[in-house]
Order: structure tokens, then C-alpha cells, then sequence
DNA sequence: AGCGATATCAACATTCTTGTCAATAGTATT
DNA sequence: AATACTATTGACAAGAATGTTGATATCGCT
């Protein structure tokens, strides 16, 4: 291990004064959440520390909390964030015209592969049974928009099996986003049937409306 | 708050010598595993650490490294502990002579609230997408049962699709023991809808298989 | 009863993460 | 150019979780 070389020469320069960055709060945002969102997809939730995620930035893990008050504060941040990219993507696939066997099946692929997912299933398993709050925050705005296009498609279709279908189409979205691949392996499935899987799920459901 | 009250009586009494209890290393663990089922099923994924746990037990957390070796260990004993019931629990399901939506209603119901679904889902979630190991253990033992068990009910079916219900069924199972409750609230299903889910879902499951 | 094996304990050490604080250095405004 | 504001930094503090160690108490065995 070298340590520090100490010369004559260098104690004369003071130390280089390492060029400070300085951003505005809404542009150290921006890139902080971002290098969140790496993270979280490269290293799970673990690499959702703000001591790696600074580190990642190039940036002091205080000037982190100075722009986030805390480390859950960047998480909500993170969460708010990836939401609102989730609420865009699924607005387009709702808007489209595909017809309900690519709708349903985009939307399955879509919210198995968010970061948003992964979040709040961590947050649930987390905390107790008891704390499950998530405050109405923008989860809630995204699940309304899914109900409420997917009732725009089903045009008088009965109510309460739409909303049994999301459920179960919500719930195995988040389950084969956590555990797909192990599942996967498990069940001795190939990956191209795996990567097959969102597409059927997306023809098979709309089949229970029919009945 | 009391400190303790030291007289000149008390003192000649070196401590009242701390009873200690003594068990079998099966007894001491079995004692452990239990109290972290309860654990988990109480305060989530972050009860599961060996000083609180140790201390519901009433013994030393030093103890308890003793008898798994490492935290780890007793996570990997009880992930080992509770795949083994929900194999038992599993297996009296598919043995059963129950019509087939009660099978997958059942199953849904079992692996959705189990605590080996939550132990697989947070493990996927900490470490990062590359690191899914779960080494062959006693996970892929009970999906091979159920695979059996559902190859053997639907006797000379595609299995191609019988794969993918399962594979379906496990996803949803998973994410409704994770994310249920949440996502009941954000959908605005009732209580009383929510347990009719896993019902519902027993039912719908095998109308795909005969299309 | 005496003895060996080991389950148990208390105390300390280590590492990781979060959080605090005073000082410093860019940027904009006057 | 001087000044106010604040983003940034380094160093330190606090707490939690895991792990280590030597001593001790309990049990089975002779």
C-alpha cells in the first residue's frame, strides 16, 4: 500500500483545490435520481444507500441529504420519480388503438419491469404487515389511470370482473418482476418462453371477459 | 427509572446468578426458527435481524450465532424451514380430491401468504438482478411438486400451457402476498372482494386450460 | 461426586449507514 | 468589485447490525 508520497515539492502546492461542481437544486436532483435509478436496476435495493449512490454522482453523500433531507427522502424521491415515467409509458399503450390482446400484455411487461414496482414491493416487505400507508401518493394516480383506461376498452363490460382482472394482472406483474427469473429456473421454463410469457398472459386474460 | 439497589444485604449475594436454560441444539433451534416465523409475520423483512430476535427468545444473540453461524444462516434455516411446511401444506392440496378451482385456489391461497414467498421476493429484491442463486434448495423441490401435482390433475394437457398457468399462477401468488393490501387500496376493492380473490382466481385459472 | 463437553452469556470490536456541522467556494445581485 | 446566498465539502458523531472472545454454568457420563 502507498501511502501518501509527501515530497518538498507538493507541500508547497495546497492540494490542487478540487474544482468544485456547483449545480442548481433542480439539476443535482435530476442527476441524483437518476444515478438512483441505475443503481437500483444494477445492484437491487441495496444500492439504494447514499453513501454509493453520491458516491456514483461524483458528489459528497452530505450534499445528497442536503437536496433530500434524508436517505428515505431520496427513496420517495426516487418513487415519485418512477412513477411519473410510469404513468407516461402506460398512458401511451392506453391511448394506442392495439387492439386488447397487445394491451393487456404491454402492460403487463411494462409494470413487471419497473423500478417503481420493485419499491414498493420492498417497502411491504420491509416494514411490518401493520404499515402499509404508500399516503395516496402517485402509485395510487397510476392504478386509477390503468382502471380507468382498461374501463375506457371494456366499454359496459361488468365492473367488478375488469377490476378482479387488473388486480390479478397487477399482482402477477409485480411477482414475475420480483421473482420471474427464479421462478423461471425453477420451473425448468426456457428463456425464450419466459420472454414469451408477458405476450400470453396478454392473449389469456381478455379470453376470462368473454365468458 | 430503578437503578439497581444495592443495600448491604444484597451485596453479600453475588447477583442472584442468572438461571440459565439450557437446551438441545435441536431444541435451541427449533425455538429460534420459530420466533422469526412470528418475526416476519409481525414486523417484516427487518424483524428478521439476530438481536431482536434473540432477544423474543430470551437468550443471548451471541447465542444464536452459535447455533447458525451466521445471520445469514439462520435466514437460510428458516427459508429452508418454512419451504419444507409449505411442501407439507402443498402437498395435502394436490393429494386432495378436490375439484380443480378449488386446487388452484387453494395453492394460490397458501403460497400467496407464505412467508418463504416473502424471504424469496426480498432476497431478489436486496441483491441486484444478477444474483439469484437459491442454489437448487428447497424451493425448487416444492415448485417440482406442484408441477406434478397439477401435470398429474390435468393428465395428458398441453403442457406447454399448463407451464404457463402455473407460471402465472405463482407470479400473482407472489404478488398478491406481497403488494395485496396495497394494491386493494389503490383499486378501491372492498375487503370482502380481496378475500374473494384467491376464489376468484381458482376459478378463472382453469377455464384457460379448456380453450 | 468428579469431569469433560458445550450451550450460554457478557462485553467488546468491526463494519456499514445515516446524519450533523462548520468551513469553503461558486453564482448572482447590487 | 463587494456582498449575500447557498451548493458543496470533509471530518466527525451516532446508531444499528454483525461478529468475536473468554469465562461460566449446565448437562451427560463415568
Amino acid at each position: 500500500m502507498v501511502k501518501h508520497q509527501v515530497n518538498s515539492d507538493e507541500q508547497q502546492v495546497p492540494m490542487a483545490s478540487t474544482p468544485r461542481v456547483r449545480r442548481t437544486p433542480e439539476e443535482a436532483r435530476a442527476l441524483i435520481l437518476a444515478t438512483a435509478g441505475t443503481r437500483l436496476e444494477a445492484h437491487g435495493i441495496r444500492g439504494l444507500n447514499i453513501k454509493d449512490v453520491a458516491s456514483d454522482c461524483h458528489i459528497n453523500h452530505g450534499t445528497l441529504l442536503h437536496h433530500f433531507g434524508s436517505a428515505e427522502g431520496m427513496r420517495n424521491a426516487l418513487l415519485v420519480q418512477l412513477s411519473e415515467e410510469l404513468i407516461v409509458d402506460m398512458a401511451a399503450i392506453l391511448n394506442s388503438a392495439a387492439p386488447p390482446e397487445r394491451l393487456f400484455g404491454e402492460l403487463f411487461r411494462l409494470m413487471s419491469q419497473s423500478g417503481q414496482t420493485k419499491l414498493l414491493a420492498w417497502r411491504a416487505l420491509e416494514e411490518g404487515a401493520e404499515n402499509t400507508l404508500l399516503d395516496a401518493g402517485p402509485s395510487d394516480k397510476l392504478i386509477q389511470q390503468i382502471v380507468d383506461g382498461v374501463a375506457r376498452r371494456l366499454q359496459g363490460q361488468d365492473v367488478e370482473l375488469a377490476r378482479n382482472l387488473i388486480f390479478l394482472a397487477l399482482s402477477a406483474a409485480v411477482g414475475w418482476g420480483i421473482c420471474g427469473p427464479t421462478l423461471r429456473r425453477s420451473l425448468g421454463m426456457s428463456d425464450a418462453q419466459q420472454d414469451r410469457f408477458p405476450a400470453w398472459v396478454g392473449e389469456q386474460l381478455p379470453k376470462l371477459i368473454q365468458d
